[in-house]
DNA sequence: ATTCCACAGGAATGAACGGAAC
DNA sequence: GTTCCGTTCATTCCTGTGGAAT
């Protein structure tokens, strides 16, 4: 008798190797940035005080693959040594947007499950307090890494933490940070002191070209997947859409790994160039779907604006045009309209999700700059993806017999 | 070379809100 | 309860900008 779940015996050999966590036992393709971020490294098995390194570069181009590799040689090869007391530390700022998150979340990585702080509610000198605490009482060398740390919108904790031990907060720990940004100007943000303290080592990881892209998913693939699975073309392709959107490792993996999921589902033998593009459509599906949930009632109020005057007059239209449309269907359900100032700000966030995109135009004394938006995606994709998400009661379905109006009208026009 | 349009987007400020501490 | 906090979403005011018009 079979229970409810049974085992899938399929494609896979081991779907992890594709997960993004996966630590393959060599990086392809980055043998020159280790080399540098190795030497980098050094003073940590000499006993030094540790370089601060900064590392840049593009999404999915080896930064967290790289730095996880080499921390996890140096934990081992630091073990060798009796004299050196290694601690790291690895924190990824993402959805963290000040000093004051860094700083709790930092205390929470060195407490244990039952001593937690909380994440909000103590007054800042205190959060500091405790993290100096912590850090001192670990003692050796410390390197804490500071993954995706353009997120922060304040410089304070970067401020601090490179020079805790000489404001006599620390007393033991030799401490290093590592932070890793995909956004180049994030480094000439930072307030000159910052830099020249974070910056001591700077890194740059370059994208991956197609080649390499290909060495890579060749290399997870034959891990990932039994013989004769993969169709051929099918790395291929997956390198191409990873090459086309800035040489993104972490995307043409996430593709073929799902590309894998669709043929498990379908119980198919094999991958194939069709399954690929059948794959990319449905984690652009979720990439909409997400981006669309996180957004304020007016950011919905703004896209179905846009959504309807793309099916009236087309696209693109700038915003002083979107706007009569928007306070039109924020007036329906019964909402202030909100200022253009902000209307423009959600704009720009629907850009930055690559639901809709922007190009700057400017007619000089005549006309200014100004912005022309258009949507980015199949429009009935969005839709869904507001039909699934959007929660406030009537909104949608308001603004759907408004579209339906709309589209009526245009037919008859 | 200078002027100037119409917007982009930064900065300051505030209201509302939720957690923590008293 | 009240008082401190930080965060989020918004408004208001403002400076910056690139190229056509002068």
């Amino acid at each position: 008798m079979g229970g409810m779940f049974e085992r899938d015996t399929d494609i896979y050999h081991n779907r992890d190797a594709l997960r993004e966590d996966y630590q393959p036992s060599r990086l392809v393709g980055r043998d020159k940035e280790l080399e540098r971020y190795k030497t980098a490294l050094q003073p940590v098995i000499n006993g030094e005080q540790p370089n601060n390194i900064f590392l840049y570069g593009k999404t999915g181009v080896g930064k967290t693959a790289g730095t996880r590799f080499l921390l996890d040689h140096l934990i081992d090869d630091a073990a060798q040594y009796d004299d050196i007391e290694l601690t790291v530390k690895l924190l990824n700022c993402d959805g963290l947007s000040s000093s004051y998150q860094i700083a709790t979340r930092l205390v929470n990585k060195f407490r244990d499950e039952s001593n937690q702080i909380s994440t909000t509610g103590y007054p800042r000198p205190t959060v500091y307090d405790m993290l100096w605490e912590e850090l001192d009482s670990c003692g050796g060398t410390l390197l804490i890494v500071l993954d995706e740390v353009d997120h922060i919108q304040d410089d304070s904790i970067l401020y601090q933490l490179p020079r805790a031990r000489a404001n006599e907060n620390l007393s033991q720990a030799k401490i290093g940070i590592i932070g890793i940004s995909n956004d180049f100007s994030f480094r000439d943000d930072l307030s000159p002191k910052v830099k020249s303290s974070l910056c001591e080592e700077e890194l740059q990881f370059p994208a991956y070209d197609a080649q390499e892209l290909i060495e890579i998913l060749q290399q997870r693939a034959d891990s990932a997947f039994r013989d004769n699975v993969l169709d051929t073309g099918v790395i291929e392709l997956c390198a191409a859409y990873g090459a086309k959107d800035a040489g993104d490792a972490r995307q043409s993996l996430d593709l073929l790994m799902k590309a894998g999921d669709l043929a498990r589902d379908r119980d198919t033998e094999t991958i194939t160039e069709d399954l690929v593009r059948d794959a990319r459509e449905e984690l652009e599906r979720g990439r909409i779907r997400e981006g669309i949930t996180g957004l304020t009632q007016h950011g919905h109020l703004v896209l179905y604006a846009l959504i309807t005057l793309e099916m009236q007059n087309g696209t693109p239209i700038r915003s002083r045009d979107i706007r009569p449309r928007y306070t039109n269907f924020a007036e329906q359900i019964g909402v202030d309209p909100l200022v253009p100032r902000r209307m423009r700000d959600h704009l720009g966030e629907l850009s930055m999700l690559g639901i809709i995109s922007a190009v700057e135009r400017n007619e000089g004394r005549r006309g200014g700059t100004y912005r022309e938006y258009s949507i980015d995606m199949d429009i009935n994709m969005i839709v869904n993806a507001l039909d699934e998400t959007v929660t406030e009661v009537g909104i949608h379905e308001s603004i759907v017999d408004l579209v339906d109006e709309d589209r009526t009208l245009s037919d008859y026009s």
